[in-house]
DNA sequence: CTATTTGTTCATTTTTTCTTGAACATATCA
DNA sequence: TGATATGTTCAAGAAAAAATGAACAAATAG
């Protein structure tokens, strides 16, 4: 986010291609810095952030113009916060185009988040330890370090059950 | 994780340049699969995964020669292992060289990812935030939107304490 | 129906991240 | 001490991920 975009007005919906303010840059400055926890994009958290302080829903020009960001990313980058339910659109009379507008639940962010991009990893990881079981059920081992194996292949099952508990979990703590 | 280097044979840590065991390359796939949810490298999961399913401790060469992977990749990948508490080196009798073993408590792998890993991104988070506080409070802002600029950035302080208080809360909930 | 606006997709380019390998440091042995 | 073994660091190359921009599709106004 370049310095050289601020300014002391105050972020204006009416002025669609004006500078981003002072607290525009470090709201999403804040999100640049968090959105590396969950392995999101830069873009997509400078679109949250615009979205985020804005008091009215904002269309893809706007956010287009604010950002100096190509219409791909832009595009691409709703579709993502659209997935998580971290943005919505909104229909606005006597306008044509799409406007979107920022959930700001934390409960409904984390669920959003989890149920589109930690569940269907742990999926993949299931199905890689279903392999393991079978592969292991087959060979029938019998050295001396069987117990071994056999003991650090069941602790894998228990951190899957494990994970796959906690999770829905995270949702109802995040008040 | 090449097929081609697939073997029938127990893993052994007697011969450590042998051929991966298919039991092996399953357990290492299964580690690849899950750990791009916390954004460590490949590489780094290949290393936990030898090691979470070796009986005895393994030296940095075995663990190169095994993995066809480099000495640096390796040596930088254990020091990341490491400081997650995710593998200790070990003190063998008689031999020279560092030995390292996994540890393999879900408990603790979660704790010190947290430690090393989030704690410290949510702490700059902070830090904008307290910019951003700053910003707000000195504008004194007082347009037609002004309430709403000040639920916003409230909410975000809430965010962060909420998630700060969560994340010991996961440690001891992983049993 | 046609022209225009709006939005999506995707091949290419750019940026970021990971891996390598060689130089350097450190420790141990003879 | 010098020679060898072990381990780390870091610049450069390779790989992966993200951003761009142009072609395409869909919708609507005239």
């Amino acid at each position: 986010m370049p310095i050289t975009m601020l300014s002391e007005d105050p972020p204006s919906a009416a002025s669609p291609e004006a500078e981003l303010s002072a607290l525009e840059v470090a709201v999403i400055d804040f999100f640049v810095s968090i959105v590396k926890v969950v392995g999101v994009p830069k873009s997509v958290a400078e679109l949250y952030g615009v979205l985020y302080v804005s008091p009215q829903p904002l269309p893809l020009d706007t956010l287009i113009q604010r950002l100096r960001m190509s219409k791909g990313s832009a595009s691409q980058g709703l579709k993502l916060l659209r997935s998580f339910g971290a943005v919505r659109s909104v229909y606005m009379p006597g306008e044509r185009r799409d406007h979107f507008t920022a959930e700001v639940e934390l409960k409904r962010l984390a669920a959003g988040f989890i149920r589109e991009e930690i569940q269907p990893r742990l999926e993949r990881g299931q199905e890689k330890l279903d392999h393991l079981n079978r592969l292991h059920d087959a060979s029938n081992e019998s050295g001396p370090d069987a117990e071994f194996y056999d003991e650090r292949i069941y602790r894998l099952s228990t951190w899957s059950r494990r994970s796959r508990e906690v999770l829905p979990l995270l949702g109802q703590i995040l008040e």
